[in-house]
DNA sequence: TGTACATCAGTGAACGCGCGTTCACTGATGTAC
DNA sequence: TGTACATCAGTGAACGCGCGTTCACTGATGTAC
């Protein structure tokens, strides 16, 4: 029963839609190709139409899942104010390793989602991810340069927000990992971690 | 052909110090039992004689590997000389994000190792995991504690270094991430992640 | 605009491979006497 | 200490299940006239 190509379309974004929120939720070999079309109400068989393997799927949902990463982290980067800026950091941070966030990973934070399982993916995949994680970490420096030293230099903005940003995925991936065997830990994790770390 | 009893302990043994390192290099589900007994020189058939399934193995894996850890970071917190522990401590901090680390999973923290994949791991490899993650992080506190913050209270010396080690990790699992595909974002990770973060 | 036919998105059965697990078997070890 | 027998660690074939992928088929869509 042939459709619209139209439909057929909506499909597909639909496909790649859920499989960006599963694959974070479940990890890549988490997910059957038969879960994946069944999150769009399709069934396992008409996959082939739409991807050329499994691996093409994951490649494609990750660079989507970057990429509104990085949409995002651009727009707080490109508030010129920079006291409205510094807050919308302050606020992105906040929100990144929240309890809520760590119970959501299906909606959250991709790279933190993903990163531990980057070493063993395909050369696309993790190609995908490379190139999405590059430029998030672009947008999160211009995000955050200015917002409390303004008199460094660039590259020393950088290293900071490499630091900045490590400790962000490092509290959140540790506070996932005992979330079930010791929620007293995982909550001082997602909680404590400070959300405005620039007490010095 | 039935072997002594002590050459049957030690091929457990070698099982599991096999599983250890190859676990933390490909993951759980990245190394097969068939593998896992291969690495201590025996074949598959004879597992089951050892252990009640691989996912016991996995627990018993993840357990001792962090046994490990945590001894080694107890000993940091052992010593008694103020400037010897924080001097010990900005050496295994630096040492903990280098290049070499992150070449080399299989030797290094099964903490950062494992994280990525506990939210999907079974009870038993959960536990052990967070068994583990909570002795080290305790150890980690009082290595950190006074070395350079004396007059901080207790929780917030704790507070500390929960954020110190998110840090380590994130700047870990990160530089992992996109060493393959981006081994310049890797390298900057890997090497300018701040040894001795503690400039303020 | 209407008709005839080719296309092709989706379906569900089937294939084949990998992997965890089981099992019959071997023969050296450990033990009872 | 020596002998006979039960035990059991290790072996490799085989099982069974899950999962990625393929394929014949369906019937509505899109197109040529």
């Amino acid at each position: 029963m042939r459709i619209t190509q139209k439909q057929s379309d909506a499909n597909k974004t639909r496909v790649i839609a859920g499989a960006s929120k599963l694959f974070r939720e479940k990890g890549f070999e988490g997910v059957g190709v038969a879960d994946l079309m069944r999150a769009a109400g399709l069934t396992h068989g008409g996959f082939y139409n739409h991807f050329a393997s499994k691996d093409g799927l994951e490649a494609e949902a990750c660079r989507q899942a970057l990429a509104t990463s990085v949409d995002r982290m651009s727009a707080v980067a490109e508030i010129e104010d920079k006291t409205a800026r510094s807050a919308a950091m302050a606020a992105y941070r906040r929100n990144y390793v929240s309890k809520k966030a760590r119970d959501a990973a299906a909606a959250n934070c991709p790279m933190a989602a993903f990163a531990g399982e980057m070493p063993r993916q395909s050369e696309d995949v993790a190609t995908a991810y490379a190139t999405g994680l590059r430029e998030y970490l672009d947008a999160f420096v211009a995000a955050s340069a200015g917002a409390e030293t303004a008199r460094a230099s660039a590259k020393r903005a950088r290293q900071k927000a490499l630091v900045e940003y490590s400790m962000l995925v490092g509290a959140l991936i540790l506070a996932r990992s005992v979330a079930k065997a010791d929620p007293e830990l995982s909550d001082e994790w997602a909680s404590q971690t400070p959300p405005q770390r620039n007490r010095c």
